[in-house]
DNA sequence: TCGAAGATTCTA
DNA sequence: AGAATCTTCGAA
């Protein structure tokens, strides 16, 4: 059986109260419960329609919080990655929120599954980058709170989302 | 109940 | 720049 694998390139934070751009702002609701819950946690949501989006929850059991999976480097699977996007390029399988859920098959059945295990859909610890290289800046699609500079991505990688 | 907006992507 | 497309949320 082949796993779809790939390297996280880039994330988002997002926060609670203190964040308008937040699923959480307005406080818990059906869709975003498990950023209540415990960290380590998938959080999947539907959006416009067509689109899901992977989150990570980051704070502790009963505080918002989560960080937003917004590219991946491909590094296995690539075939099948290609089938599912529907391209042979290999930059745009996985270089935005929606695109690297389509390439990995991500719905909302994951929602809420303890990703710290291996399970069917996981996240484990890759060797520290040789030459630290993460840079932040603002996020990326949001209205409300773009002053936060709560995106970080690595400096350079040619699989990062964005214009 | 109803309506508006959305942590996006693809096409023109 | 605009459409696609439907869930979610807050207001009524």
């Amino acid at each position: 059986m082949l796993s779809l694998e790939g390297k996280i390139v880039e994330a988002e934070a997002y926060r609670g109260s203190d964040d308008p751009a937040s699923h959480a702002y307005r406080g818990k609701t059906s869709r975003n419960q498990v950023m209540f819950g415990k960290p380590g946690v998938a959080y999947v949501y539907f959006t416009y329609g067509m689109h899901h989006c992977l989150n990570v929850v980051t704070e502790e059991e009963g505080v918002p919080g989560a960080a937003l999976i917004r590219a991946l480097e491909p590094i296995n699977g690539i075939e099948e990655m290609k089938k599912r996007r529907r391209t042979s390029d290999p930059r745009a399988l996985t270089n935005g929120p929606a695109r690297l859920t389509q390439a990995m098959a991500i719905t909302r059945s994951l929602n809420g599954i303890d990703m710290t295990m291996p399970r069917e859909l996981f996240i484990s610890a890759a060797p520290p980058n040789p030459i630290p290289r993460t840079v932040c800046s603002r996020r990326i699609g949001v209205r409300l709170g773009r002053d936060k500079p709560w995106r970080y991505q690595v400096r350079g990688n040619p699989y990062v989302s964005g214009r």
